[in-house]
DNA sequence: TTGTATGCAAAGCGTTTGCAGTGAT
DNA sequence: ATCACTGCAAACGCTTTGCATACAA
C-alpha cells in the first residue's frame, strides 16, 4: 500500500516546478525548504518510486550524475544540450531521426540518446560578460531564467 | 621525466589489443596477466596519463562507467552502440551529421555524443536468450558481468 | 493498531589520493 | 643515487541499505 507523505509530495513538487532536470542533491535542497530534516536517502528512495510510477524521468548524460525531470515535460521524445561553459542542461525538442540504418549488419536499433555540447545563448553572447555570468550560474548547476528553449 | 614501466606497457597493450572499449576493471584484469600484483590505482593513474598523452580515448556512455579505447581506433569521429542484452559496446563508424541546426536560437553546437541502443548481431540472432548468452560469454572479453535479467 | 516511509549511519561502488617503499634512469 | 612510479589502504562523492522510530492508513 502506498502512502502519501510530506516528503514525497515535496520531492515531487520540487521536480515539477523546475524547468530543467535536477540532481538528487538539488532536489534535496529544494524540497528541504518545505520539509526540514529531509534526508538524502529519502530523496533517492522516492525518486526510485517516482520513476517506477513513471511520474519522473531520469536524464543520464555521459559522465554526469543522473538528473530528474517531470515526466510530463519529458513525455515526448527529446534530447539535451549541455553548455560547455556553464554546464547547464537544456532540452532540445528536435531529433535527427532516421538512425536505424546507422547500426552494423545484424544490429537492431531500439532507441538512441543524443547530447549536444556547445555554448548556450548566454555564454555565447559576450566573451567576458558571459564568462562572469557563467561563473555565477555554475554554482550547483543553477539555472536562472533560461530554460526550455526551442 | 617520464619513465617506462612494465605496468604502463601492460596497460597500454591491454587497451590496444582489445577490439572494444574496456573498463578500468577489465584493463586491470587483462594487464594483470602480465604484471601480477598490479594495483587498480596504478591502472587509473596510467589511464590518466595515457589520455593526456592522447594515446587513449575515454568513452563515456550515459549511466555507464568510463571505458577506454586505443586512440588510433578512435581517431576518426564515430559513435557507439550498446547492446541492451549483453551490455557490450561497439563502435559505429557512421554519423547523422548536420546537427548544428538542432540547437535553439543563439546556441552554438561544438560537438555531439550519440549512443544507439538495441540488440547486437549475436543477441539478435537467436531469439533464444540462452543462445545469445552463450555466444556472448564465449566472446573475447565477454558480456559484462552485469545483472540485467532480460 | 499496523506496517510503510523516514532519518540516520554505515556500507557499496568506482575513482582518487597519501605515503612509504620500489625500481628505472 | 635520484626521484618518478608502484602498491596498499584510506579517503571521496554518489547512491543504496539496515535498523529502529515515526506517522499515514
Amino acid at each position: 500500500m502506498e502512502r502519501t507523505t510530506r516528503q514525497k509530495t515535496a520531492i515531487q513538487a520540487a521536480i515539477e516546478s523546475a524547468q530543467r532536470p535536477l540532481s538528487a542533491q538539488e532536489i534535496l535542497e529544494q524540497a528541504s525548504l518545505q520539509v526540514t530534516q529531509l534526508g538524502i536517502a529519502t530523496v533517492y528512495r522516492n525518486l526510485k518510486s517516482l520513476v517506477l510510477e513513471e511520474k519522473v524521468h531520469v536524464v543520464t548524460l555521459p559522465g554526469e550524475n543522473p538528473r530528474y525531470e517531470s515526466n510530463t515535460a519529458a513525455n515526448h521524445h527529446h534530447h539535451h544540450f549541455q553548455c560547455t561553459t556553464c554546464q547547464r542542461v537544456f532540452d532540445v525538442h528536435d531529433c535527427p531521426g532516421d538512425l536505424k540504418r546507422m547500426a552494423p549488419q545484424g544490429f537492431v536499433v531500439e532507441r538512441h540518446e543524443l547530447t549536444l555540447y556547445g555554448r548556450c545563448a548566454d555564454c555565447n553572447a559576450g566573451a567576458s560578460a558571459a564568462a562572469a555570468a557563467a561563473k555565477a550560474a555554475t554554482a550547483p548547476h543553477a539555472c536562472a531564467s533560461h530554460h526550455d528553449p526551442a
